[in-house]
DNA sequence: TAAACTTAATGAACACTGTTTAGTTTTTAT
DNA sequence: ATAAAAACTAAACAGTGTTCATTAAGTTTA
């Protein structure tokens, strides 16, 4: 009689609003905010209320890890317009140091925290599709630069590997204050020029 | 009459006593354990007093951190036997990358975690040394390899912070196990082998 | 429609956390 | 011995994630 889809939809739509709610915290006022109890008040509900939900706040935070990935996703399928692969490449770096900028707190749960990461490995179905997506993208791409004749003699998943680790720690020293600190002097804009540094050497080998 | 300086001694000692037991707890236990309340259980003393000794959580915090630069320090001073600075500099890269497995919670504390930083912008006296003074080693090693006339053309700043960078990023995203989650299959080694493959980069820019 | 059953939601409780402070004990100096 | 200073404690505050008995609401059956 259609009830039951009637209470699907109420139960995910609930669920849509714990995520929300849980979004706009954690991006709003950061991780110290992002708590049970003020999820809970954001949607009105009891704080036990979100555990019918989710088995624990590791699941909340990997649903928002998730949603980052598909952000980042959205980022780099618009780089499908560069056609040549090794214009794209550094497309995708410039891309992935943009958005974590503009997403520290997401970028932080994609690449750094262990919340989701706890969490699937407290439950084992689930994988790290969304993480493993973003690599793919990244090793097709080296993958099609080598058909160019680039990076010959070098492996590709060692080479898309190389990449990421090197735009990944810029994006991390600099998120953690790290860069500041060891430089003392306000140096701006390292970051992106030691990525195109990282870029000429790439055109190089 | 002395008794002054018996006390400075005395108060010393139970801030070594305190920070030895948040060391042992942080190391073995992890940064769960490493609670205020559970400091002060290993010392036999009650919470209250570790603030008598400690600002808050982040100047311990930021005190470990700090023992975890001297012990990189003396890692890194092993390697002025190694004359040829390209040489010490790729020595550098293994150590670093060494340290981060055999102290995944202390190369945290200094690279990643907030709270060393938090401290220091609370206090504004204080500045980051033990970090500068671990990249100076790499800056200097850096400037070394340019005056026998390598990397000729580029800016050893920016170079050191690329080195940096690259480094940093594999042992961030190992000890953050996302490299096992984007492989899926086990990938033995690759942190070292991408090491080496990027040393090698290095060599012919 | 009334009763039985199922689902949803609550709010209090548990065991923690960092931190503050009034009050007590111990030590030092007169 | 007494007054002053320093050291320490226990309790409290305001939080945290999580669980669970109880209550309320909705649905199905007789």
């Amino acid at each position: 009689m259609g009830t039951i889809e009637r209470k699907n939809r109420q139960k995910a739509e609930i669920r849509d609003q714990i995520l929300k709610a849980a979004m706009q915290l954690y991006t709003e006022e950061g991780i110290e905010k992002t708590s049970i109890r003020n999820i809970a008040n954001a949607i009105e509900y009891s704080p036990g209320t979100v555990y019918l939900y989710f088995k624990n706040k590791a699941e909340i935070m990997h649903a928002l890890h998730t949603q980052g990935f598909s952000m980042l996703r959205q980022r780099f399928e618009a780089l499908f317009s560069v056609s040549d692969p090794m214009e794209r490449l550094k497309a995708m770096g410039r891309v992935y140091l943009q958005f974590s900028v503009e997403e520290p707190g997401l970028y932080d749960l994609m690449f750094s925290s262990r919340y989701p990461i706890d969490f699937l490995e407290g439950v084992d179905e689930v994988q790290w599709t969304q993480g493993q997506g973003a690599f793919d993208a990244l090793r097709s791409t080296v993958a099609a630069c080598m058909e160019q004749g680039r990076f010959s003699g070098h492996d590709p998943e060692l080479t898309s590997f190389l990449v990421w680790s090197t735009v990944h720690g810029m994006a991390a020293l600099r998120s953690t204050k790290r860069i500041q600190k060891a430089l003392d002097k306000p140096s701006e804009g390292i970051v992106e020029r030691a990525h195109e540094e990282f870029l000429l050497m790439l055109d190089k080998i």
